[in-house]
DNA sequence: GCCCCTCGATTTACGTTGTAAACGAGACGC
DNA sequence: GCGTCTCGTTTACAACGTAAATCGAGGGGC
């Protein structure tokens, strides 16, 4: 094949991302999950979905089969079926184990003992280490229906919409103002996190090609869009850290208007 | 008449959503694409992709398989395969054609001839229509990776992006901020977008059960979520027209005063 | 008339998938 | 010893994507 020189080395990037996985500290980490052919003897659901997003996380989604992953574990697919009633379940299981990694991680809090700014600026980094951490992961849980209407993606348990709730009502939000906060947040964290993990794959999937030639490229006629050849050094800029906290910090002084005028943020018309 | 008003604090009527399928006139219709049986004769790639598109909007998209829609044309898998290389293919085309729609929109304009913010606000629009009118297929437009690092979705066309960067360029923007525009203006659709169909299809898909007895029922133990039970009224309300129609508000006015202070967005404040 | 060629759809076939069902093989209380 | 329970394997099957061979119907050229 090609060059299986691949070592993930830590390209000098830029400024230090601080919520890329080799960034930090040891949050975000996988459930150690015993590689190929360790640790046999023993499974249970948490190995097998543990197992299942180290396999997505190396493999890609596609690759994910229930014969294969059951090689990775170094069993029969069968055996998977006494832990997990299908795949659809082990899926679902594997988003709600990404998403519980966000409970072990010690920047993040459950409670706004700081102030909510400071709770949903560290959940905020939390989910976005989460979805660095596990790009292939990512879109299965911007996508996969949720339970109930009101539990969404990225957040989509039920103890984050409890304790995101809390903490800013607990602030001073109304009702009203913290469901609206939840939303906005939710939407937010979706957009930024899906098109930064969507643009990272991208980096890299596309057939590594040792291209002998690189000019000349067969990609398509890029002479009817000039502006977009034009910055195209610009457009390939990666400031998605740079993004995220500028748009980050702008929902925070949105919300903080809103609970200054101690009403719901919906309709600034009308003012009293 | 119906719809983006270029002044921002000007929202349009808000009784009945302008971009639900039934609230508009033409725009964002499919292509007919021939029902089951009829228009035998003459296959070729767009009816091929016409027809998935509508057998993903009536049967869900894992219901689609080469075999079956096949069927849904009157023709054997294999004669697909004479108008598309491969299911993959297929979903790309799909994704392609969804948002070819937009050309066709008589609400969204190429170019920015009543200026910026109409050009954004209709655009915006327009793809939302298109995520409502199709919304089985939007997490396939959120999702698929992009063909280049800089094509983001949920905008993925060439077209569009030059569109976009001209529109901006041309009433002012620096080139630098009409980039940094493209970007947080992608994330705020695809977020959006993506947390609203998914929420629509929650509605409606989990298993119609004519439950004898609804109360009690089987769902998991709320008692450690009070907040939640509490809040659910408020939670299970619908605003998404109005919580796009305030977000987009508010990114307009900070891509105005971006414009207004004439540099780039980013780096607001360089102190942390 | 006939022959042959191309085009568009079908038939057949193969490997892979998810999973139902039957089947061992230890380990344990008694 | 004996059940019985737990956990993994074997076997089996329908459905999938798709490669390859096949077939029918026009449509020149002569």
């Amino acid at each position: 094949m090609t060059g299986p020189d691949t070592t993930p080395g830590t390209l000098p990037d830029e400024s230090a991302d601080p919520d890329t996985p080799e960034g930090r500290g040891g949050a975000a980490a996988v459930i150690p999950a015993a590689s190929p052919g360790t640790a046999r003897g023993g499974l249970d659901r948490r190995r097998v979905l543990g197992a299942a997003i180290e396999f997505i996380d190396q493999q890609g989604l596609d690759a994910l089969t229930m014969r294969r992953l059951g090689a990775h574990l170094g069993v029969e697919a069968m055996a998977l079926y006494r832990y997990v009633p299908g795949r659809e379940n082990l899926l679902d299981g594997v988003v709600e184990s990404v998403i519980d990694e966000l409970y072990g991680d010690p920047d993040v809090h459950l409670a706004a003992s700081h102030g909510w700014q400071d709770y949903l600026q560290r959940l905020a980094h939390g989910v976005r280490r989460i979805a660095l951490a596990h790009p292939e992961v990512f879109p299965l849980v911007a996508t996969r229906p949720p339970a109930a209407p009101w539990v969404r993606p990225p957040l989509r348990s039920l103890r984050w919409v409890e304790s995101f709730l809390d903490a800013l009502i607990g602030s001073g939000f109304t009702q009203e103002s913290a469901v609206a906060a939840y939303r906005a947040y939710s939407s937010f964290l979706l957009g930024h996190l899906l098109l930064e993990v969507s643009q990272k794959g991208v980096k890299i999937s596309p057939e590594d090609q040792p291209d002998g030639v690189p000019e000349a490229a067969a990609s398509t006629d890029l002479s009817e869009y000039p502006t977009v050849v034009r910055l195209e050094p610009l457009l390939s800029l990666d400031e998605s850290a740079a993004e995220f906290e500028e748009a980050l910090e702008n929902l925070l002084e949105r919300l903080e208007v809103v609970l200054r005028e101690g009403r719901t943020p919906r309709r600034g018309d009308p003012r009293d």
